[in-house]
DNA sequence: TTGTAGGCGTTATCAG
DNA sequence: CTGATAACGCCTACAA
């Protein structure tokens, strides 16, 4: 069933030419139009196929560009996945995809991997490899573009004493959204809406961290004391337990919880409905993504909205822009390539109940 | 930034040896400790790394396999590329995803491009490509499986005149669940329910084809009409349309529906909610697939559970025993790679009412 | 244990 | 427009 595939010399032979025509006509080079039909021909009789391991060797590039994911199950991620891929299809690239499984060890030996392959570029999605290790694996690597690998407005300057700042990474670009200034935005919203005892219910990672200021920072300015925070791990079960703990003691319940990501804030539907709360009559809940699944929660959660794949499909033109694929590209996909920060969205929908409406209309 | 990479020689002139022993060093050959630390040291020097492409082509393998999928942002499938990843990255392989885009001309495509790449495998995820074309496509690849390509046991016979059996493919290993079995159980608790009315919202391509019949037959088994049948395109908003038009005239509503997958009872939950109707108390509703978020629909979602990691695990052992990379592997790896159907469960959880404890104890 | 040299399948340069 | 031929970086007999 497996006989040894054809290569362009069996073409060559069966055409009558030289390898090199073969390769022309496989290239788009100047052949005529005669001995252009008889190889084609050929390798359809024969059933060739080009090997691109071949080629990428002898032309220095393999087309296949390595993306480190934290995990492929992660929906947004998924999502960033796909805008890469498809972007890439376009010019008939390919990718690898590698998952760091969001610890930093599996990070770093799945990019060892990743760079063993001769990938054209590289893609860090949400990556929390520290600089130094980071600009010693990457050191010949073409170009990099990291998704939201913080680009913050307002750095967490007292949190970490020297700020995760891709700006100042190895001629690393950078797309995402302003993770700080739109976790304020939830937080105020929640503030604007009268609330006064607001939970936090922390993500994981460097995002979940800047989130987590940004709620600090947030009370603070409003005069507001921070009493709510409880971590999560980011997933449902984590954002049920922390909730549980939230809600124990009976005299000091927030009226609002932030939730880091929509998976947290699933749970803590779960364990607010447990409480016999109503969402968002005793409860408001706000969180951060816009999962698929946000809008059929009961009720539909308010959240802010990440465009996954944008910033996957911006990251790629920018690996294209860099790598010089773009030259016949549309303006409007170069424009879209140097952009750098992606805007995200507060949606909405019925989580969250307005404290003042009740109150008094002034 | 970008120097020429290193290579094997370099290494060799740097260390005062022969390439041919640099590469013994790389790959665990015969050295005398003492030269395989000065080797070892000039890499460490000149930040070598080898380079893979070259490798590949003297081997006459790349350690990387092809994945096609409908979708990565699937839930379900990416689980399976997670599964796939894993045991993968145990035996150093890495995989190249391409989506399909849940239509067959695309999976062509993206499937030819993966051929061009000298992959070592491929796992084909729920295509929908045909026989034939697979076959002519599929010619020279050393090693394909199919996940979640109907491994029915009750063949649709009428539905398709000749029915997409994998078993007889080209050298195609198969790993899933019963679909028709479980589409059956789910359709059959319904009725053991005591439910009659039962409508049914489809999901797409073969798998949910696979589930309508099954549906069917479970009905006409039962002595049951089968009027209510409505179409879904898999996602919720076509699950929402679909309860719709299955809600819209009052005298003939269902009492409990069959989704074709999760995503459309979520649709179908909020079209059920519209119509003030509860759930399950008016309307039950089972489903397909149990996604991380079914549990925290409201109310919880019964559902089959399709355990795609587990499938992604098996698929990626088939692979790896077929290319005799399982030598040194654990008996328990070894025996799931060879099963070929995976067992699915259905989780009971609150969206479906018994009518019979209501009406009579009988 | 170590070195020499041929070859993996393509592309690219340089003559014809 | 077409044909030799030298790389590309590595592995692997075969020799030493």
């Amino acid at each position: 069933m497996n006989k040894r595939m054809p290569t362009i010399i069996d073409v060559a032979e069966a055409a009558g030419v030289s390898t090199a025509t073969v390769s022309r006509v496989l290239n788009k080079g100047k052949v005529s139009d005669l001995t252009k039909d008889t190889v084609e021909s050929a390798i359809e009789e024969l059933g060739y196929r080009r090997n691109n391991v071949a080629r990428s060797l002898v032309m220095g590039k393999s087309g296949v560009i390595g993306v480190l994911i934290p995990d492929v199950t992660g929906a947004l991620y998924a999502q960033m996945a796909r805008g890469i891929e498809d972007v890439l299809n376009k010019y008939n690239l390919q990718y690898i995809l590698v998952s760091g499984d969001r610890n930093v060890e599996q990070e770093q030996s799945a990019l060892e991997l990743l760079l063993e392959r001769q990938i054209d570029a590289l893609i860090l999605i949400g990556s929390d490899l520290d600089e130094s290790t980071l600009s010693k694996l990457l050191k010949n690597v073409y170009v990099t573009v990291f998704i939201q690998r913080e680009a913050t407005s307002k750095a967490t300057s007292e949190s970490l004493g020297e700020s995760i700042n891709s700006s100042a990474h190895t001629n690393g670009l950078t797309v995402g959204i302003d993770n700080y200034q739109a976790a304020q935005d939830a937080t105020n919203y929640l503030i604007q809406k009268g609330h006064k005892k607001i939970a936090h219910i922390t993500a994981t990672r460097h995002d979940g961290r800047t989130r987590l200021n940004a709620f600090t920072d947030a009370l603070e300015q409003a005069n507001l004391s921070s009493n709510f925070i409880a971590e999560g791990d980011g997933t449902e079960d984590g954002g049920y337990k922390a909730a549980k703990t939230l809600l124990q003691n009976d005299d000091e319940i927030p009226t609002a919880i932030f939730c880091g990501n929509d998976r947290i804030a699933a749970g803590a539907y779960k364990a607010i409905k447990e409480h016999d709360l109503d969402i968002p009559r005793d409860i408001s809940v706000i969180a951060f993504d816009n999962l698929p699944w946000a809008e059929y929660l009961d009720p539909p959660l308010t959240t802010i909205r990440q465009p996954g794949k944008s910033m996957g499909e911006v990251a790629a033109f920018k690996i294209l822009d860099t790598l010089g694929e773009l030259d016949d590209a549309p303006d409007e996909a170069l424009k879209r390539a140097r952009e750098t920060t992606i805007s995200y969205e507060l949606i909405e929908r019925s989580s969250v109940h307005d404290l003042r409406s009740g109150k008094h209309d002034a």
